[in-house]
DNA sequence: CTGCATTTGTGCGTATGTATG
DNA sequence: ACATACATACGCACAAATGCA
């Protein structure tokens, strides 16, 4: 997913959006453990949206325990999230 | 113009203004083509700024088409600048 | 080749102002 | 008032490449 699929006008914020795809990725494999994900400025060149919302996305991969992020350095994917229900 | 010309409340961006200045450089010669304009640590210290700022006037002034940057070496004066409207 | 300074590239942390729903 | 989103701006740190002695 790109630029192109991102909805602004949808009710899922867009950093929500970005989220979902960098999740997407960490499931099937794409981003496998360990893995740096895309810097703050990568999405914002691949999504078109400000750092603020890049950085949006991120926030949330970390709050749901999908990486740790390094100051300065990047979030890598951790090995395993954090459950929110029990799952 | 000077860290004591930029004025922070103008509605023009501080990157716009450093970036101004420097295209006046050019314009009148003071900054000849394949001379080297001052490096981005130049700019912070003359003009006060964080190098974010001072990179977005050099970013500016390679996107209107005056410099070109060069990698670990610094940006220089192109010969003729790209036509945004045409003239 | 080594050591150092310079300069751009990259990356996150934080804050402010503005706009929209 | 609040959440979302964009643009701007300052701070801090490390990497990579270049130039010079």
């Amino acid at each position: 997913m790109t630029a192109d699929e991102i909805d602004h006008e949808a009710e899922t914020p867009v950093y929500r959006q970005i989220a979902a795809v960098l999740i997407a990725d960490i499931e099937r494999g794409a981003l496998p453990v360990g893995r740096r994900i895309p810097s703050e400025s990568d999405l914002v060149k691949r999504f078109g949206v400000a750092r603020d919302t890049a950085r949006g996305a991120v926030r949330y991969l970390r709050d749901e325990g999908y990486v740790r992020t390094v100051p300065q350095r990047g979030s890598y994917v951790l090995e395993r999230r954090r459950p929110t229900e029990g799952g």
